[in-house]
DNA sequence: CCCAATATACGATATCTTTCGTAACAAAAT
DNA sequence: ATTTTGTTACGAAAGATATCGTATATTGGG
């Protein structure tokens, strides 16, 4: 039942993944373009990664058509999820708390978010 | 003023971190000891990690004896503040709420945790 | 004094990640 | 039809990380 599959995105591929849960599916050229907006890079070397991203099963295209369309095989969510879990364990000795201490404390979030966040709170101790 | 290295532990390198964090200083042999209850490795493999994190500057040590004594450079607040804001901005759009949210969510914590949390959350409405 | 145990130093290797040049090909424009 | 443009495929190389074998030194016990 479990996800056997420990997939662990690298820094780029992870940029990648960003362009596509924000788009849905994006082919190689859009990818490209929207990382130019922030760092400098190569055609080939978009297009290499997400060949590379298709091997390893983190993206699906259809390649049906010349232009081939990418789109996202892992979620999000579980990719937040599993990385998350994973600097609480490794940074902050497996306390959530901690972690969400040192993301309040250090990261400015707006009035509302913090009510956001309060809210949460109050459903969690409900339980 | 503004500290000019961005510094970047790898994954192993966190996990020598971690030990040297808590015991203040240790020799390789004790770091080694440490990391043997949670994965197998060498000797000289712990050795030669070290030895790199020193000259990268992650650690000092006490090479006035045989036994060398290391310790952390870096401290652990400023790396989790660190690596925090950075996945902060690459896996949660810049928005320390999201990955806030994220946290509490799917990883429990206990009653007394919350509190605290809520705690910091009225502290912050204030200012 | 000599040896065993324990350290460090260093180089070699393996693997992973990132980058990019070049070739081949298709489609569109002229 | 020929050229230009845009695309994928592929291989090579650079860089970073991790692992380990071997050589060398130091120290303490016998």
């Amino acid at each position: 039942m479990a996800n056997t599959k420990p997939i662990k995105p690298t820094e780029s591929e992870l940029e990648i993944l960003q362009v596509l849960w924000d788009r849905g599916t994006a082919s190689v050229r859009e990818v490209h373009e929207e990382l130019l907006k922030n760092k400098e890079a190569g055609y080939t070397t978009t297009l290499k990664l997400m060949q590379i991203m298709h091997e390893k099963g983190l993206v699906k295209r259809d390649d049906s058509i010349k232009t081939h369309i990418y789109q996202a095989t892992v979620s999000k969510e579980k990719t937040q999820k599993h990385l998350v879990g994973k600097m609480i364990d490794t940074l902050f000795g497996g306390s959530p708390t901690a972690m969400v201490m040192q993301a309040l404390g250090n990261h400015k979030a707006s009035p509302e978010e913090l009510e956001a966040i309060q809210q949460m709170l109050n459903n969690l101790k409900k339980q």
